[in-house]
DNA sequence: TGTAGTGTCATATTATACTATGACACTAGT
DNA sequence: ACTAGTGTCATAGTATAATATGACACTACA
């Protein structure tokens, strides 16, 4: 997995998890690769994935099976989504509106990126089956 | 001056530097604060800052004369705005809108915010003067 | 010609993230 | 009971950011 390098890994995994419950992808209940796994598939050090689950634990959104290994937790999407909304409001949302601002760009030029991010990354393709992987 | 812990201290230094070139505050060829100056007024190391510099400098937003310091370049406004663009369209846009949509946030909302940070952050307050510091 | 202000360089130390590796205990299923 | 899969713990090593200091060369100016 490609990492941008202004934030830790092991966040930017955490995150990579959230997003695949935020999506649905892995439902409340449901067992996520263990860490060993995981660590393999984004090519990782076993304790960068640890740290990443202890975090998800730590916020609620996760829950360790003894033995078994780790679970999306019953109110795990909306611990993932309140985290998420909290960081947005208080860090992202007035970076981006600063950036906005200085380099002069129309809101109406936002909106109109927005409709083509949606388009090209939640957009349903005709064509193609097992979006998962 | 208080720092986000999720970038480089050197990097915000140089946003901060870059933000004054932007919004006009250090016009072309205007010395800027000594590396000793700006780093007793941020609290931060000498080191630091010299790195901010380095990071400008190599951007072509500012220049040295050696034994007097640093200087906006004659086009800083123009190099800052490119970096900056370039980053927020390559980095910040993609996640901002991803956001957007995981947390199911109408872009109406998002309007109305934009135009309060506006007011709050770029407004001309009648009562107050000598808002440079 | 001093002298104060400038950037520059070198060295050492601390903290954190990430990696690498080995060992151990618990659980499920054979 | 054995075994494979799980998380957990401990230790060590590397890289980078940031700090702390001291020393040096250049420039402007009194």
């Amino acid at each position: 997995m490609k990492f941008r390098d202004n934030e830790a890994i092991y966040l930017q995994i955490a995150a990579y998890v959230g997003q695949n419950i935020l999506l649905g992808k892995w439902p409340a209940e449901q067992k996520i690769p263990s860490v060993r796994d995981l660590a393999i598939e984004l090519e990782v050090n076993l304790n960068t994935v640890m740290r990443s689950y202890e975090f998800l634990e730590s916020l609620g959104a996760i829950y360790n099976k003894r033995g078994i290994g780790f679970f999306v937790s019953p109110d795990g999407h909306e611990k993932v989504k309140a985290f998420r909304k909290e960081k947005f409001i208080q860090q992202d949302l007035h970076d981006f509106f600063n950036n906005v601002y200085l380099l002069d760009i129309s809101p109406e030029e936002i909106l109109k990126w927005y409709q083509q991010f949606k388009k090209a990354n939640y957009e349903p393709k005709p064509g193609k089956k097992n979006e998962n992987k």
